[in-house]
DNA sequence: GGGCGGATAGCCCGTTCGGGCTATGCCGAA
DNA sequence: TTCGGCATAGCCCGAACGGGCTATCCGCCC
């Protein structure tokens, strides 16, 4: 294990103890800067890929691991879900550069405690890691919130009351007749609220006005 | 404003101050007694309504709001969008009994900084009020995890490559005909593939089947 | 008072769906 | 080798869908 060094100033007897991996000595550095800062946090190890990660971890033991998700020889997400698999109460940070939505969806299954983009301020990761020590199966993302927000600035579309409870009848897949009698309107009446749907969406079928709708949050108060 | 006494022991000056949200003397208190153990949080208020709470958060002004859902004279919801309109960097936590996806995705949208269930170990609730006090717009979800985990070790069904792909087109709104098109199948391969999916799935037609593909991340690799 | 958006309702008609049922070829596991 | 799963493909047919177009009634806002 090459990458030790990172040895801070002696703690509190029950600091919480972080390995940090990531290929780039940089960010390591920086990391542990921001990690030295809290009292409460010491870290104890550094490792540039997976295989010196995984070592660094069975030796070590820490409390968390905070790990970037490219490595020459793997992935972040490999080393969360082979940690994982063994240990549930480990707190596993995932560190990236790109923080897509399936990233995240990734990192959230491959057991990660919380999900921090590099673009977040350091003491994000710090704070992240700590919460992490305290309750690793609980999921921390910075970006989602982002997304949410954007999409809740929103130039969605909106639709009535009336439009609501169509679209929710029809995520349950019922035909338009049946949609109607639950509705106690006229089919016509049910095809025309249909169709207003569509337009507002841009969808010409229920498969596209769906799917536009779950994805602008449309559906959020529906729940079979 | 009857409940201020929650005025607990002066900490460090720059303790972070938390305003509690419950209707239920018993949870403040509660709640209030897991604040007291971390030295870098005050309790500053305390309010048994969105009414008293709107009140105290203007007369506070604390770095973190702590509430519950249902209140008697509205939802914890309303008190984050009613606050975070105003203020981008004070804390929004949402503690809930019912932490259900929709609950979630709801409180997201409200603006709210971390949403945690009820049945959370307090010291959690603690954890991601400091949290939220650091990074507010970061969110932080207990349960999620949990829900993903689920997810994970999937008793999903499994749909194949092909049947995945049939089903990301499906999501676009595309019918047989173009479907099979753009996967130089027949429209009968394609049919049947459809059919498969439905039977995997529970459905009987696309708007069901494309709703609960969703519900289960089965098209989360999927980004127009 | 007139316009606008929403909810209601109807009709027509061509297209598409969805179900059922069969069949072949391929591959890997039992 | 046989069985099962997958991908391929076809046929039939009734039911549902989607588009277009019109129309009335209500409430709200300017």
């Amino acid at each position: 294990m090459r990458h030790s060094e990172g040895m801070t100033s002696e703690q509190t007897p029950t600091a919480t103890s972080v390995l940090l991996i990531d290929d780039h000595e940089l960010i390591r550095t920086g990391l542990a800067r921001a990690f030295e800062r809290d009292p409460s946090m010491t870290v104890i190890g550094q490792a540039g890929s997976v295989a010196q990660a995984m070592a660094a971890y069975n030796a070590l033991r820490p409390d968390v691991v905070v790990t970037d998700v490219q490595l020459p020889d793997g992935t972040g997400l490999d080393i969360v879900r082979a940690i994982r698999q063994h240990n549930q109460t480990v707190g596993l940070v995932i560190l990236t550069m790109h923080s897509g939505d399936d990233q995240i969806f990734a990192a959230m299954e491959a057991g990660a405690s919380a999900f921090v983009g590099k673009d977040a301020p350091s003491r994000e990761v710090v704070s992240a890691a700590r919460h992490s020590a305290i309750s690793p199966r609980t999921f921390l993302c910075s970006g989602l919130a982002g997304a949410m927000m954007r999409r809740a600035t929103d130039d969605r579309p909106r639709l009535s009351e009336r439009e609501q409870e169509v679209l929710a009848l029809l995520a349950e897949g019922l035909g338009t007749g049946a949609l109607a009698g639950k509705l106690y309107m006229s089919e016509s009446t049910a095809k025309t609220h249909i169709a207003k749907i569509y337009q507002k969406l841009g969808a010409t079928n229920r498969a596209q006005a769906l799917v536009t709708a779950m994805r602008l949050g449309l559906l959020s108060s529906v729940n079979p």
